[in-house]
This record gives C-alpha cells, sequence and structure tokens, in this order.
DNA sequence: TTTATATGCGACTAATTTAGTCTGCTTTAT
DNA sequence: ATAAAGCAGACTAAATTAGTCGCATATAAA
C-alpha cells in the first residue's frame, strides 16, 4: 500500500473531528482524546503540537483545560491538518522546481507530475473539518437507531 | 515530503518512458535503460519484472535481446505501471472495506477517503506512458533548437 | 502559595519500509 | 559450446515512521 497518508496525519484528524463535534468548543484534555480515538497519548501529544503552534488548536492550561478547536471547521481543510502534522504533500521530487531529483536532463515527465499534484491537492482541499462533525453526528444516529432496532 | 510515489515507480516509468520511445519496439538491454536512465541496474531488474510479468514488458533472451514495450503505450496508465511495481494505491486503510483499519467505530471518516481515492485514481489513470514519448520528443528537440541557438 | 491538572519540548528507541546488492540459475542466438 | 541476455530470491543497508520518556512550563483553584 502506499500514497497512503501517515499515521500521524489519520490521528491528527480523528482528533480534530472530535473535538469539531465537541459542542460549544469546550477544551478536552489530551488524555480524553486519546481514549476516546484509541490513540497513544505520548504520540498524540507530539501530533497536536504543531496544530497548536499553526493556530488550528487552541490550548488551555490547567484543572478543566485541555485543546479546542481555534477555527470554524468548515475552514480547516484536510490537507491544511496533513501537511501541518507531516508537511508539504508532493507527488514527486521535482514538483518544487524542476531537477530537484538531481537529472535535470530527464524531468521531461513533469508537466504530467504537476497534473497530478494538483488533483491531489485540489481533492485534498476541498474535504473540511465541518464535514467530519456532520458524518459523526449521522455515525451517532445511526448507532442509536440500531440501539432502539434490537429490542 | 509525502504521499510521494516511490523511487522504484520512478525509476519503473523512466524506464518505460525509455522503451516506449524507442523506435520500432526494438528490444534494449537492461544496462542500456540503467545506463540511460541514471538508475541502478540491479535495481531495475528487479522493478521491471513484474513489469514482464503482467505483460507490459517484453522480454527477448540472448544475444541483441533485452526489454521492449509489449502493448500499445497509450493504454498502458500510470497508475497500471506504479500499483504493478508497488502494489495498490490506497489513501487510507479502510478503502478496500471499513473497520479494515481495526476500530470499526471509528470509521465514520470513510466516504470523504472513497472520494479523494477516487480522485487520486482517476488522475492516475488519466494519463498514460504514451504521452512520455510526445513529451521526450519534445523535450529533445528543445535541446537541438537550444545547441542551434547557441552557435 | 501550594497543589493538582494541564500542555510543551526535545532527545531517544523501536519497528517498519524502502532501496539496493549479490549469487547462482535459466534461456537463447550464433 | 559459449556469450549475451534476463530470472529468482535471499540478503543487507539506509531511511522513515511510529512511538516513548523525562523534565519543564503554565494555570486554576483550594
Amino acid at each position: 500500500m502506499q500514497m497512503q497518508i501517515s499515521r500521524k496525519a489519520d490521528y491528527a484528524l480523528r482528533a480534530i473531528g472530535f473535538l469539531a463535534a465537541l459542542p460549544n468548543g469546550k477544551p478536552s484534555p489530551l488524555a480524553k482524546i486519546a481514549e476516546r480515538e484509541r490513540v497513544p497519548g505520548n504520540f498524540l501529544e507530539t501530533i497536536l503540537r504543531p496544530l497548536v503552534h499553526r493556530g488550528f488548536v487552541k490550548v488551555t492550561y490547567g484543572p478543566g483545560g485541555g485543546y479546542s478547536l481555534a477555527r470554524d471547521p468548515y475552514g480547516i481543510t484536510f490537507k491544511e491538518i496533513i501537511e501541518a502534522v507531516d508537511g508539504p504533500i508532493m507527488v514527486h521530487d521535482c514538483i518544487p522546481f524542476e531537477g530537484a531529483c538531481g537529472r535535470a536532463d530527464c524531468c521531461y515527465q513533469i508537466p504530467i507530475w504537476r497534473e497530478i499534484q494538483e488533483a491531489i491537492d485540489s481533492s485534498l482541499s476541498r474535504h473540511t473539518v465541518g464535514e467530519l462533525i456532520e458524518l459523526v453526528n449521522r455515525a451517532s444516529e445511526q448507532s442509536v437507531l440500531e440501539e432502539f432496532s434490537s429490542l
């Protein structure tokens, strides 16, 4: 399997989806997020760090504190989160500049790679954290319904 | 850098582009492809193997032999080559089936991942090895022009 | 002002994947 | 026969990813 998002990116999106789904932006401590999303806590903390630095997530210290979403979830894209935790998404070395791969004379493929890159970028930018709220709500309605029908 | 194609896939596409650009499908031995594309020969050989198995590349043994393209280059997509050498392209564990990540209750994100996967797939399928012929030809015309104008 | 509850930082280790090598074997043209 | 080609697969090395840990800092509330 390749072209796969990293575990870090996956965890980041789970965590940020969790925060987005919290009512009225109440902060949630690391331990709680980690438990709910079944993610190693220490690791999650290192993942959330850049999200805090870049202003996607807000932190409040002390008792009752924790992480919370700092921005409108519909304004945060998948691409932004993924790039925040793992660096730029780049399908080929030579995307930033021709010859970056160290073989300037062989880079005739790059127009194609640029198109592919563009497709990936735009697809990852079309999806926002806001969608996760709807999805998680629909999922929990669903599980309530299942519980009900099994009685 | 992430979501990057592997070196294997890059080498495979360089090699297959080289073969596609050869006139009248004459076979080219490994050593020659490796030299021209500046790729370690032993490694390239392991890369070409699955391409032979899957019928993209044809082999002729003995003196004067080597590898040649086995099919219409406009019918071979980037996706096919990449998947032949590196296995299926899959943006998220849960693409093949919900719960593949081992957390069935947390898979509410997968509709989004499926859309992203679809975008990547179709973009990689739109581009064919045939385009490489045109690009390499244009590139060599270009270098002839440059040589000419510098006189 | 102490204490408990929080995160921040960075160095470290472990596991996995990717990249590349090597040695011996098979196939085929001349 | 023999030389030129690829085939097979086990092996090693390098790089990346995933995860841990100990100590430091910040804040709320008793």
